[in-house]
DNA sequence: CATGAATGAGAATTCATTCAT
DNA sequence: AATGAATGAATTCTCATTCAT
C-alpha cells in the first residue's frame, strides 16, 4: 500500500516534472518551436516516458494550458470573499492577479502573452471561458450594486484584464519595472476605468 | 526602362504576396507551426522564390513583424495632430488604433496575440521600440500639461494599449461583438483610466 | 514438492499463453509489425515477464513457430500408419492437414501463410525441414510400390502441400468456404496429380 | 516540352526505383522489417523524397502490392489466347506463370509468399480479386467444353495456383531447383488434377 | 518470480533550404 | 529571375528491452 502510493508520488513527480519542464520551453521557444526531447531533458526523463503521460505534444500542450488556467483560477477563487464592498472587491482580484504573476511569472506569461489557437481542444476552450465567466460574475454584482459602470461585463473585464497583461508584456520588453508600487498605482488607474 | 518598372513592380508584388501569405499563416499555425512550402503556396509562388526576397524564415518572419509595425506607426503617425487638447489627441489616437485593426485586423492580430520573443532580431526590436517610444511621447506631453494623470508614461501606455489588445483578444474569443459603439465607449473608460 | 509442481504448471501456463497471444497477432499484425506489450497485455501477463520465458522478440518468434510446426508434426505423426496402401495413406495424411487447420487455424496460417525468412534461426529451419522429410518419406514408400507418380518427392509434396495451403489462402480471402465437402472433393484431385 | 518530357521520365524513374528498392526490401525484411530510409538508399534518393511520390509506407506498400499484380495480370493477358483447347489454354497459363516467376522473381515472392493484411487497402484487394476473377473465368470456359472437372472454379484455381506457390516457396526453401523440366513435368501434374 | 514504469535507439514523417533547369 | 523537385537533418512518436520494486 505504502508502496502504491510512492508509486503514485514518484508519477505524479515527474508528470509535474515534465509539465513544468515544458511551460518554461513553451515560453521561451513557443509551443511549436520546441522539440519533445528538450522537454524530456529538462524534465529529467528519458523521451519516451513523456508519452507515458501525455498522448501526444498537442495533449500536453492542452495540459500544460488548462494547468496553468485551473492554478489561476484556484488563485482568484481563493482569495475572493463575498462580504466586500465592490472596491474592495476588486482590490482583491488585482491583487490576487499580481500574487499569480509573482509566484507563477511563467504560467502567467504562458497564458496570457502566447496564441494557444491553433492547438488548443475543447477542454481547454472551455476552462478557459469558466475562468473569463467567474470574473464576469464579479463584475455583474459590481454593476447590480452601482458601484461599477453599466455596460457588457465582458467588455469591461476583456479591458482590466489586458492593461494588467499589458503591464507584464511591456515590462517583459524592459520598458519598465513592475513592482508592487507600479501595480498598486495600476490598481488605481484601472478602478478609474471600472467605476460607475 | 519601362521594362525595368515593370519588373520592380512584379517583384513588389511578390513580396508584398509573400508577406501577406505569411501574415495570414502566421496567424492562423504561428510563426513555427508554418512551414514555407504553404507560405509559397498561398502567395502563389515557388518554394524556391521566397529565397529570392528574405534569407531565411526567420528574416522572413522579421520582414512580416517590421511591416506590421511600421504600418501601425504609419497608421498612428498620419492622424496625430499636434493642435489638439491632451483629450483630443486621445481620441485620436484611440480612433487611430481602432481603423488600424478595422483595415488591418491580421497585422494587428499578429504584432499583438503571438509572442515573438523566439525569433525577433534587433531591428525588429527597436522599430517596436520607436512606435512604443513615440506613444509614449504623446503621453509626456500630455502630462506636461496637466491633463493626463502623472506617472511613468510607458505605464499608462502599456495599460491603454493593453486594455485595447484585450478587447481584441476577448472579442476573438467569441465574447463580444467589437464594433464601433463598443470602441467608442472604450474610448471613455481608458480616458478616465488616464486623465488627471 | 507439491507446490514446486504448482510454479511448474503456472510458469508453463504463461509461457503457453505469452505463445497463445503472440501466434494470434503475428498472423494478425504480422511479426515485425507486433509490439512485445501487446503480446504481454493479451497474455495477460506484465511486459517485462516475457523475457523470464524468452531470450528477445526474436526467440518468441522462433517459439511461436517452433511450437507450431512441432504441433503439426505430431498431428501427422499421430495419424500416420505404416500399414495402408498409398491411397489410403495419403487420405489420412490429407485429412491430417485438414485436421491440423480445423483445430489450430492460427498455427496454420502462421505456418504457411506468413514469410519468416527475415527472424527464422538454424533450429526451425531445421524443424521445418524434419516436417517436410517426413513427408517425404512416405511419398518414397508410395513410388516403391509403384501407387505414386515417379519424380523428385520433395516436388510432389510441395505441390500437394502448396495446393492445400492455397486453399486455406483463398478461403481467407472469401473466394469461397472450406468446409469438409471441399476439403473431400480436394483430397480426390490431389490424388490424381499425384498417383501414377 | 522537351524539358516537361524530360522531367517526367526522371520522375517517372525515381518513382520506379523506390518500388523496385521497396519490393527488394520488403522481401529480404517483410514489409513491417523495412526501414523506409533503406528504402530510399537502395533506391538512390533523399529519404524525404519518397514521400514525394508515395503518401505514406503504406501508400508505398499497396503501390508495390498492386504494381506486381498488375504486372502479372498484363504478363497473364498478353500470353492467354481464346482459340485454345482446354489444355493448351492450360498449358499457356502454366508457362506464363513460369515465365512471370522466372523474369520478375521478386515481384512473385512479394505476392505470394508474404501476408498483406494488415496492410493492404481497398484498391489493392480489388486488383487482387480482379486477377484471380479472371482465372476464373478461364476455367469456367474450360468447364463448359466438359475437358476441365467440374466443381467451383475458385476451389480449383486456388489449388492450381497454391501448387505453382508451392513449387516457389520449397524451391526457395533449398529442397530443389525449380527449372524448366521441373516446371514442365508439374503441368502435367497440375493438368492430371483438372482435367476432368 | 512477476511486474510495468522507464528508457533511448530507431521508426515514420516533415520541412527549411538548395539548385538544376 | 523563377521554379519546384530533391534533400537530409530534425521532429514526433514507438517499442524492444531493462530493472527497481
Amino acid at each position: 500500500m505504502a508502496q502504491a502510493i510512492r508509486k503514485l508520488a514518484q508519477a505524479a513527480d515527474k508528470r509535474a516534472a515534465i509539465l513544468a519542464a515544458a511551460l518554461g520551453l513553451f515560453n521561451e521557444l513557443s509551443f511549436n518551436g520546441t522539440p519533445m526531447p528538450l522537454v524530456a531533458q529538462r524534465a529529467g526523463v528519458g523521451a519516451g516516458t513523456i508519452y507515458r503521460y501525455f498522448e501526444s505534444k498537442e495533449a500536453l500542450g492542452n495540459a500544460v494550458y488548462q494547468s496553468c488556467k485551473l492554478g489561476l483560477q484556484r488563485h482568484l477563487a481563493e482569495r475572493v470573499c463575498p462580504d466586500l464592498t465592490p472596491r474592495e472587491g476588486f482590490g482583491v482580484m488585482w491583487r490576487a492577479l499580481w500574487e499569480f504573476f509573482r509566484d507563477n511569472p511563467a504560467a502567467c506569461r504562458f497564458l496570457e502573452t502566447h496564441n494557444h489557437a491553433s492547438y488548443l481542444d475543447a477542454t481547454s476552450v472551455a476552462t478557459s471561458d469558466a475562468v473569463f465567466a467567474a470574473i464576469c460574475d464579479f463584475i455583474g454584482d459590481g454593476q447590480a450594486t452601482g458601484a461599477i459602470r453599466s455596460g457588457e461585463p465582458a467588455v469591461l473585464i476583456a479591458m482590466a484584464l489586458g492593461a494588467f497583461i499589458g503591464l507584464v508584456k511591456e515590462s517583459d520588453a524592459g520598458r519598465f519595472a513592475l513592482d508592487g508600487s507600479v501595480v498598486e498605482t495600476a490598481e488605481e488607474l484601472v478602478w478609474a476605468m471600472l467605476r460607475a
